[in-house]
DNA sequence: GTCGAAATTCTGTAACTACTGAAATTCCAG
DNA sequence: CTGGAATTTCAGTAGTTACAGAATTTCGAC
């Protein structure tokens, strides 16, 4: 197993920093940034020696990756060993990120908010500000969710297109404002 | 200090519970969650006493919120303690917390993969592969960010209409695909 | 089936983060 | 100024999460 460029491992460190801002453990974050440059599929021991972390370590780290959808195992010729590798499409991989948050985060907000609103409605009066407030973050939630689900279904060369837009958008959907 | 409601307790714990699964300490994001729906700005003891946290730690979350754009101090007649109050409007407050992060950490990834591709630039042959990921990240990172700004400079209003929008969107544009 | 390699699970420990309570500081009112 | 309340800082502790290494299980070749 090759050892890292400078480079590589600039970049393997960030992206595992970047992970925990978001709530993703650091290993978890620079084995994911490790397979997304590797050109080939590795396997656990190198990824194990690469990034100086335990075997059993990147065993649970590979399983939560996979577990988010942006991995998976593949088998190369004449190694019995399994490999792994990242999504490669970056636009594709986001995707797959944010549906998954959508699904594990958003979702059961959406969830909570309406039941509190449900809730709050019976006793009224007691909680009339707090079901004012909960709507309006529902109203949020809704709203941006249903939007992505829009643009989610883009393919990537116009969803980019889209993006790129930029004033002309504004524009062309008279919300000049 | 009246007693949280069990409604207005289901959100706090909830919003508090979303705050760590994006990086943000519970406590802090409980203090949010509270603060946002309190019709009336609150003092560090009533927060401390209606959480059940000590003192010390509402003074210092309270100083991340303020940092965070989401908070801020003001005072009450007749009481010279400090008092503080969610900012109100969710869609402002989304745009704050997207700023923020956005300088945060979004702008330094985008200064780490520039600098990584300027490095792996240099050594070509030896991290040509690594640097062809790098910018198809850069590249993401940017038109993200890019339309971001474009999007964030919107009034809620036009914001919102143009979620709605939906489908229109694609064919305005041409974007059938 | 059996053997050896590979992978996973589990348990104890280390590292880190969050938190409390005490001490120190700031801020006013008088 | 001085005294008392409010706030902040700090140091130690508790709680949590991440991790290594050992034990166990799985897997495939024979």
């Amino acid at each position: 197993m090759k050892a890292l460029s400078q480079v590589q491992q600039k970049f393997v460190l960030h992206w595992g920093e970047m992970g925990t801002r978001w709530g993703i453990n650091r290993t978890v974050a620079q084995i994911h940034a490790l397979l997304f440059i590797s050109p080939v599929p590795l396997n656990a021991e190198d990824i194990a020696d690469t990034l100086t972390v335990a075997r059993s370590n990147v065993s649970t780290s590979l399983k939560e990756l996979q577990a988010w959808g942006i991995v998976r195992l593949v088998h190369v010729m004449g190694d019995k060993r399994d490999h792994f590798e990242s999504m490669k499409d970056v636009w594709e991989m986001f995707r797959v990120v944010l549906d998954e948050r959508k699904k594990r985060e958003v979702d059961p907000m959406l969830t909570v908010l309406r039941d509190c609103i449900i809730e709050a409605e019976k006793d009224k009066q007691a909680d009339e500000h707090t079901e004012a407030k909960l709507r309006e973050l529902l109203e949020f939630f809704e709203t941006t969710t249903g939007w992505y689900q829009q643009v989610r279904a883009l393919p990537t060369p116009a969803l980019t297109r889209f993006m790129k837009l930029g004033d002309k958008v504004r524009k062309a959907l008279g919300l000049g404002e």
